[in-house]
DNA sequence: TCAACTGCTCTTTTT
DNA sequence: GAGCAGTTGA
């Protein structure tokens, strides 16, 4: 098999280029993960590169996952000792070996989100802070920007600009200190603490340099500054960096990535580089591309990628203005019903997409009123669960007793009478002793009542937690993971205290069973591998794979889990000024210019069909709202939209133009050229007299109500007034300027 | 110690 | 509108 047989001209040079640093910019659906796949199989293949010397990075588990099988199928079996992971899990993997190396006995446990925030509120305490004035995910967000760019706490201190900024710097030492004492990294050190490393220790970063060879970075648009220093040193020996990534879809500045590392940086940095364009698109039609292109082509300080398709034109983009979301959300589930019967489109080919998660409710009502079947992208993941990360936390304290985040989190899960006021006793007194919890613990079994403050009535379940654990750890050291985890839910008896008797208790309940099949398939797949790997894998993972995941379905995501996949069709809801872009995005010119990014991440997953939607009113969070169409819309040519359907409920603040006032049109298949009513037509428009829309005996849709028969109709003062006789809701008097109310042509 | 109540906040999400 | 964290009262 030729592994340069099916590549374009571009993509083939991207593939064989095999020496210095190559600058990728690959546009979407230009068959990036392709390229990097199909680049690491030529250098092992033709170029005889062993895979032990090719690292290659990706920003998720999951891209990681899918490189790896496209590379087994590639290769067959010759991937042994190659390196394909993400930054994360590549740092803690090269952390453990090279801590080994130095002979230090330093273990170290990896903190999440939770962990973070138990051990800010530890920090807070101890400054003796309020939490409200300083608030525990502004403080971690901060330090987290901090990490990113490499500052210290002794650095911070130097830099702060506010008072706030201030607290800020004392409240980093004490976190950064307590992480050091629990011998915890968070996410952040687990890539800075290489870094550092490295600078103490050359022989270490020389050894990991000899290693690397050649280094890949997919998303390269996503990386922050540390994973920029990391890059560079990791590869800095031979130089033979591989860098993949879109400016133009870079939508995680939020989360610190810096999107100056591909736009700037490497260039400066490499001078010698070369530069590959990856411009042909596979997905879209020409129709969505030159959509997207004229969206994205607004911002500034970019390199304009002229993309190509071969692709016919397609069907022109619908634009939807709806009253409401609940009448936006009948208009998807309708049209999604009608693709499926006309469009011989599955349920699986269909996608639709929001800028904030609270917007799927309306989605999924929608849905489920016609019974279509959805599946929800996001929300809670499996790792981040409750009763799982409980049990994961008994497992943890298996493992190191010592681990106090572990400790606080399951000291009185399920309620074993150890309140607020007895746990924080037993830290005071551990800190004081300078010994960990778990050994406080320790000490108060050997010498109960002497010098302790604790009680013997709040003493006693103490003493049985701490004989708990002390059982879990030496069942450590010789049952297998699913064992220990089965001796853990006996001795919590955490069945029957999940399974409260509602469904929700019943799916918590469904969901330690799946840890536990996790578990099990952990011991088949890794059966050398002990309980420390595997808690370091799940700590390093945010989901896992279901299995029986139902195949067809329309999904349903936020436009950020969006980048990476596409659909036949697609429909992007919400398009209005406040939701996309944010009410929170608009001030500053440079997020406004990531959330058209991310409005262009939309559009361009779309390969045939693509829906732009907006209401005019929308309830989110308790209150009703009046939106303008998105700026978005805005620069999307009008001659590549068709279908647009504004009805006679316009309010009367803004009257609709002549021409689109009543006027129900279907949505067309071929490009229509129609004045968009969110776009101000050139002449004021004429003042319409307003008349009679609806008569008796009209069939008409309602949102709210559903179908319905028109009664009466009558003109009031600058209104219509029509009384429908619903089938399910009965007879209601409604103000044709305000309902959701649409005719159904006979 | 726990259940009921109150008030506050509500963008995006991976590791 | 709803979910959550913190507070209050028993």
């Amino acid at each position: 098999m030729d592994i340069l047989a099916d590549l374009n001209p571009s993509q083939r040079e991207a593939v064989q280029a095999i020496e210095g640093p190559l600058l990728i910019l690959a546009g979407p659906g230009s068959g990036k993960t392709r390229v990097i796949t199909h680049r690491i199989a030529y250098l092992i293949r033709e170029v005889q590169v062993s895979p032990y010397h090719i690292v290659a990075v990706t920003f998720t588990n999951k891209a990681a996952r899918e490189m790896r099988e496209r590379l087994e199928r590639l290769l067959g079996g010759r991937t042994q000792g190659l390196t394909v992971g993400t930054f994360h899990a590549t740092c803690a993997r090269f952390l453990r070996r090279d801590i080994e190396h130095l002979g230090r006995d330093r273990s170290f446990v990896i903190y999440d989100a939770d962990d973070q925030e138990a051990l800010i509120k530890q920090v807070l305490k101890d400054l003796q802070l309020n939490d409200k004035q300083y608030r525990p995910g502004a403080l971690l967000g901060r330090i987290s920007r901090a990490k990113s760019e490499m500052v210290g706490p002794a650095e911070f201190v130097k830099h702060t600009e506010s008072y706030w900024e201030e607290v800020c710097s004392r409240v980093y030492e004490r976190y950064q200190k307590l992480l050091l004492d629990r011998n915890a990294l968070d996410f952040d050190d687990l890539l800075l603490t290489p870094v550092q490393l490295y600078q103490q220790h050359p022989d270490v970063l020389a050894r990991t340099q000899d290693r690397i060879v050649h280094l890949l970075v997919d998303e390269f648009q996503d990386t922050n500054l540390v994973q920029y220093e990391l890059v560079k040193l990791w590869g800095d020996q031979l130089r033979n960096i591989f860098v993949v990534g879109d400016e133009d879809q870079g939508i995680y500045s939020w989360r610190n990535a810096d999107i100056a590392n591909i736009q700037r940086r490497f260039r400066q940095d490499y001078p010698e580089r070369r530069e590959i364009i990856l411009t042909r698109n596979y997905r879209s039609t020409r129709t969505i591309l030159d959509a997207a292109q004229s969206v994205i082509a607004r911002n500034p300080d970019r390199t304009d990628k002229q993309l190509v398709t071969e692709k016919v034109a397609g069907p022109a983009i619908t634009l939807y203005e709806a009253y409401d979301e609940s009448e936006e959300s009948d208009y998807v589930a309708l049209e999604i019903a009608r693709l499926y019967r006309e469009g011989a489109l599955n349920w699986g080919d269909m996608a639709v997409m929001y800028r904030t998660n609270a917007q799927s409710r309306a989605i999924e009502d929608a849905l489920v009123r016609r019974g279509i079947p959805y599946k929800l992208v996001g929300g809670t993941r499996f790792y981040q669960r409750r009763e799982v990360k409980d049990v994961l936390a008994y497992l943890r304290l298996a493992h190191n007793p010592a681990d106090a985040g572990a400790l606080e989190r399951v000291i009185n899960v399920p309620r074993r009478g150890i309140g607020q006021r007895t746990q924080d006793e037993l830290v005071r007194w551990a800190r004081r002793l300078d010994v960990s919890t778990y050994e406080a613990l320790k000490k108060l079994r050997a010498a109960p009542g002497e010098d302790v403050p604790i009680s013997g009535r709040a003493a006693r379940p103490l003493l049985d937690f701490a004989r708990l654990v002390d059982e879990l750890v030496e069942a450590a050291g010789r049952l297998t993971v699913p064992e220990l985890l089965d001796l853990v839910l006996e001795r919590t008896a955490y069945s029957e205290y999940i399974r409260d008797g509602t469904e929700e208790g019943e799916g918590r309940w469904e969901n330690v069973q799946e840890l536990r099949t996790v578990t099990a398939e952990y011991v088949t797949r890794s059966p050398d591998e002990g309980l420390s790997a595997f808690l370091e894998e799940v700590a390093l993972v945010s989901d896992v794979d279901s299995l029986e995941e139902q195949p067809q379905a329309v999904t349903l995501l936020t436009l950020h889990t969006a980048k990476g996949l596409e659909f036949p069709a697609v429909f992007i809801v919400g398009m209005e000024e406040g939701l996309l872009p944010h009410s929170r995005s608009i001030e500053a010119p440079a997020q406004l210019a990531e959330e058209r990014r991310l409005c262009y991440v939309g559009m361009t997953r779309a390969k045939d069909h693509l829906y732009l939607l907006h209401a005019f009113r929308r309830t989110l969070y308790g209150n009703s709202r009046v939106n303008d169409a998105s700026r978005f819309l805005k620069d999307v040519p009008t001659q590549l939209i068709a279908g647009r359907q504004v009805r006679g409920e316009r309010p009367l603040s803004r009257p609709a133009s002549s021409e689109s006032r009543g006027a129900w049109r279907a949505p067309a298949t071929t490009p229509v050229r129609a004045t968009p009513a969110w776009q101000e037509p050139a002449a004021p428009a004429p003042a319409t007299p307003r008349g009679i829309t609806f008569k008796a005996g009209d069939k008409v849709r309602h949102s709210k109500f559903g179908e319905g028969t028109v009664i009466n109709s009558e003109v009031t003062r600058d209104d219509e007034q029509v009384t429908v006789a619903f089938v399910g809701a009965g007879v209601k008097k409604l103000l044709v300027s305000y309902a959701p109310l649409e005719k159904i042509p006979a």
